[in-house]
DNA sequence: GCGAGTCCAG
DNA sequence: CTGGACTCGC
């Protein structure tokens, strides 16, 4: 079973890119993050047509949204909001064989790393906290995947020391990640197939010239498992040529092969 | 020689269109109206690579501008403004044979067809005011075209009953494009080539689901001319097709052929 | 409805 | 730089 994860930077404006990637990379079971379309006008013909029948989403008016589409089916195990902000940044499923997959967007967290100055990285933090909380008690073989916006290690940047007090990669953020990294002994799986210090990056700004001249990237979208179903993980990509399609997302796809 | 107008509806936003006119329609000058951009950004090598080297534009940074394309030399002649407002709304020119050519984007009105509580209408009528003054001191031969937002006879509407109150075919506006009309002997050429009562269009609201079906049109864009230059005139069209080329402007274009 | 502006978030 | 919401004018 291969499982791959996508912020998507608004579904509807992403059909053409979306559909070549489910016909080139074929997974079973595709997270989708900033999905930004209201449950009503999610737009499941997109999906339905290219055979991912099984459509679990959690969408809001204007940001942020969440969605899970598969070809094998999936029952909704829950949408959870943490931080009672009625924000849609999780849902989580179960696959036929009884794994969940829990897929969440986790606060971009804005500009200025400082709690008091900025709620929003304030509010990224707490969000970091309720997981750990959460994340902690679960007790059932998992998979943990979305946008995390937090890129860990020094080889998930383009430029460690210009990073250090950037949002995404500075030493609080990647403290809390590795709390709650901890909290349930989470196997990273990008860096279990693909070892620091080798450069792994899914995510580019749209505001480079030339993203992939330049290559400032960071690797923001994770997907994590629980020891037993990593044990289980067979392959794992990053999908850099997504970011050079016609009207891309700023991130790329990652996707995990499981031997189930 | 073929001279053709054309409300255009943003001419960035109809490089397509624009190009499958001038192909088709050849016209070897085109007036345009509501441009809605700056000088700096008209898209002037759309036209050069069609072979409209001329250029004379007056536009504005949000709304209206007009211009005019050709592929004959053409002198710049005028750019007034009538209500000392800044809005770019005409455009004058000589071509090669000595004729004026006025280009003109008479204001909308707004909604209600009251000056009281409308102001915008009340400029419309102010503006033709100045128009008349202008026009009656007109002295060489002259074609004077654009989008005038008034539909004067009843087979100029879908319903004339339907449309009394309804700005661009009131009667206030229509007596007041009349004078306009009698102020220099102007020729009507839509007229004088496609008599009433034929039903002669050149606009449709983008709001109908399906304007050719319920064909609520107006005719509210218009080409006239002195009597020495209507003389030459030798035939008229106006390009209902358009209408339905995609993203299409709310206008059509229509075009006079002149021996000369 | 449709474009262009503005603002916000990323 | 990008997408979506909003406001405005037609």
């Amino acid at each position: 079973m291969k499982i791959a994860s996508w912020n998507i930077n608004s579904v509807r404006f992403r059909a053409a890119i979306v559909e070549q990637f489910l016909k080139e990379a074929a997974p079973d079971v595709l997270c989708l993050q900033e999905t930004k379309v209201v449950d009503d006008d999610f737009p499941f013909e997109l999906f339905r047509s290219l055979g991912y029948d099984h459509i679990i989403i959690h969408g809001q008016r204007m940001h942020h949204g969440v969605a899970i589409v598969a070809r094998v089916p999936i029952a909704e195990d829950d949408r959870l909001d943490w931080q009672a902000n009625a924000e849609a940044r999780h849902v989580g499923i179960r696959l036929p064989n009884g794994v969940r997959l829990e897929n969440v967007y986790i606060p971009a967290g804005g500009d200025v790393p400082d709690r008091e100055v900025n709620p929003k990285f304030g509010q990224k933090l707490d969000f970091l906290g309720r997981m750990i909380e959460w994340s902690g008690k679960l007790d059932c073989p998992t998979i943990l995947t979305g946008d995390f916006n937090i890129a860990p290690l020094e080889s998930d940047v383009w430029s460690h020391k210009q990073l250090l007090d950037v949002v995404s990669h500075t030493p609080i953020e990647v403290e809390t990640l590795a709390r709650l990294q901890a909290s349930n002994d989470w196997v990273d799986l990008g860096r279990h197939f693909i070892p620091a210090p080798q450069r792994l990056y899914t995510w580019w700004s749209y505001r480079a010239k030339d993203w992939a001249a330049s290559d400032r990237g960071r690797r923001l979208d994770h997907m994590w498992a629980t020891r037993d179903v990593a044990d289980k993980a067979v392959a794992h990509q990053v999908f850099e040529p997504c970011r050079s399609w016609l009207k891309p997302s700023d991130h790329i796809p990652i996707m995990t092969e499981f031997d189930f």
